[in-house]
DNA sequence: TGGGTCACTCTCCAGGGGGTAAGTATAAAA
DNA sequence: TTTTATACTTACCCCCTGGAGAGTGACCCA
């Protein structure tokens, strides 16, 4: 079992605390699961409850066939949906998160109402960055 | 002002309550954010504090110099981090979180909380997955 | 016989992400 | 005078991502 970090670290338990091999599994996970397809696939599933494949690819506005039937098997195999295939024809084949699927959409959270929150803020920084950068020459010169 | 959505969103509200340029924007700010060397940049920024240009690269495991630029030239520009120049030579810059970049750090505390716990789960998931698909031809066949 | 349904899978291909490495500016130090 | 230090920028190039679109299998229905 991980032991658990406090999150953000203290300095003083920084050098030595990070078991690089930890650092890396956590990597790993976060770059996937942190996936935009990933992502969105978990919303409209955390919104929608149980939806079958074609539905879903409504659903996540953009998304192509094939990504979508990507993202789904390493979200499967990640444990995160369950796929439940009833042997009819035609095919039909429903998604929909396992609890493990639920928690992360949970601890996603977070992110998701800092997006709705700070919305603005961003924008406006956004907008101001780009009039400074037109008027203000640099040093060192970019 | 974004008026603030409940999360998960009960069933109920969803059909009209989701304004797509919400969404969208909503979406847009995600993907920037779960960018991968944003997130990296955004913990080592939380752990070091302040930190010059070169000694990012090296803590940020694997990033390159053209990468590192983007990137923190976005996480500034989006308001994450500041960008402050000493105007010596050889130029000193110094990049540190601004509180917005705090902030968000926090809200992904909870994703890095989730990869942490589950990392076990994940990965045995994974391995009955790799395990199944060999045995197992599927209906319909993939 | 032919078309429709569903959940894929496969092939082709363009665009872009991102790596590498060299270039730049400047002054102090050796 | 050459080197070094620092924070980039630029040019070149390759590989992979991922989109578009067609194909597939099995059955039902007209």
């Amino acid at each position: 079992m991980i032991e658990p970090l406090s999150y953000p670290p203290k300095p003083h338990e920084i050098p030595k605390e990070i078991d690089p091999r930890i650092e890396a599994l956590v990597c790993e996970i976060i770059e996937r699961v942190a996936d935009k397809w990933t992502m969105l696939v978990l919303e409209v599933l955390e919104e929608h409850g149980t939806v079958r494949f074609t539905r879903l690819g409504e659903l996540v506005e953009g998304v192509s066939q094939k990504m979508l039937t990507k993202t789904l098997r390493q979200m499967e195999s990640d444990g995160l949906v369950i796929r439940t295939v009833h042997p009819v024809i035609p095919p039909h084949v429903e998604y929909s998160l396992t609890s493990l699927g639920h928690s992360l959409s949970e601890a996603f959270c977070g992110v998701w109402m800092w997006a709705e929150k700070h919305y603005d803020e961003v924008a406006r920084s956004r907008q101001e960055f780009r009039e400074r950068s037109q008027r203000k020459p640099d040093f060192p010169p970019r």
